[in-house]
DNA sequence: AACAAGACCTGTAAGC
DNA sequence: TGCTTACAGGTCTTGT
């Protein structure tokens, strides 16, 4: 499911429970890409949600004693259900809730995702202390990109989709916002020149905003139909379109693998 | 420090 | 129809 607009519609899904209680925490499969702590349940029921919020593509779940930090990875979801449906294949998780006929279902075929338990300072836990900026924060910029990308030969795709550098931007819309600016995705980072970085910097704010706007406008099926009306509703200019023309020149889209990850792009229209 | 490649896992679609 | 293969929204880990 994720990209970062996905995971944002998540949480915006799911606020919903901040000020409930947890009332117990069902772990029908621990296997996801990291176990999930056994003690977890026993830690977290009776406790209150304070607030949900995300980072990165990271969900998290602020409890009165304890964060409860949730990565979907390739294919995971959060759904609303009902304590008596039946349980779909892939339903890891469940949270029940005191006073709430709503469960909340982690569902994750592949098991990329990941769930944690963060009893400390929330900075220091590992996998969130490293990340890069936000891309929808003002200081997010061209001059950023560029400052960050001296002595950087990676590919310009490679390069923003590195969370090191911007977190957030995934494989759909970081070839769309290279179509947008014109930048041809294999070009090297350092090559970029600023007056590019900027334009690219703020076409990965408004492909990210508008997803999340359409995101936003789903959220209520999200609720009641499992999720799925996600980025595929939304047309793309380039992504999984290959040998379509483009919709700015006509040429065909044009295919190819950067970083071990498909790309695509318009070799008129990105240089 | 920077980079490339491998790893994790299941479902789906395409090819034979 | 069935089997085999390629590929999919992510990102941490390992090796050069």
């Amino acid at each position: 499911m994720p990209e970062l607009p996905e995971v944002e519609t998540t949480v915006r899904g799911i606020k919903s429970i901040e000020s409930s209680v947890i009332e117990k925490i069902d772990i029908f499969n621990p296997n996801l890409r990291w176990p999930v702590p056994n003690d977890l349940p026993n830690f977290l029921s009776g406790k209150k949600i304070l607030s949900v919020h995300r980072r990165a593509k990271y969900i998290i779940i602020k409890c009165s004693n304890a964060y409860l930090v949730i990565h979907l990875g390739m294919t995971g979801k959060l759904v609303f259900a009902k304590p008596s449906d039946t349980l779909k294949k892939h339903d890891h998780i469940q949270i029940t809730f005191i006073n709430n006929e709503q469960v909340i279902r982690y569902n994750d075929p592949r098991r990329f995702g990941s769930v944690h338990l963060v009893k400390d300072n929330l900075d220091d836990f590992k996998l969130l202390a490293d990340l890069g900026i936000e891309p929808l924060v003002f200081e997010f910029d061209g001059n950023y990109l560029f400052t960050k990308a001296r002595k950087r030969n990676v590919a310009i795709k490679t390069f923003i989709m590195n969370h090191h550098i911007v977190v957030g931007v995934g494989n759909i819309y970081a070839s769309e916002a290279l179509f947008l600016s014109g930048i041809r995705p294999s070009v090297s980072a350092c090559k970029v020149t600023r007056r590019k970085m900027e334009i690219l910097a703020k076409n990965i704010k408004h492909v990210l905003s508008v997803a999340i706007e359409k995101g936003g406008s789903t959220i209520s099926d999200f609720m009641n139909t499992k999720g799925e009306q996600g980025y595929f509703q939304i047309g793309h200019q380039v992504y999984n379109r290959e040998d379509q023309p483009c919709n700015k020149c006509g040429a065909k889209i044009k295919k190819t693998i950067i970083g071990q990850r498909s790309s695509f792009f318009c070799s008129t229209c990105q240089r």
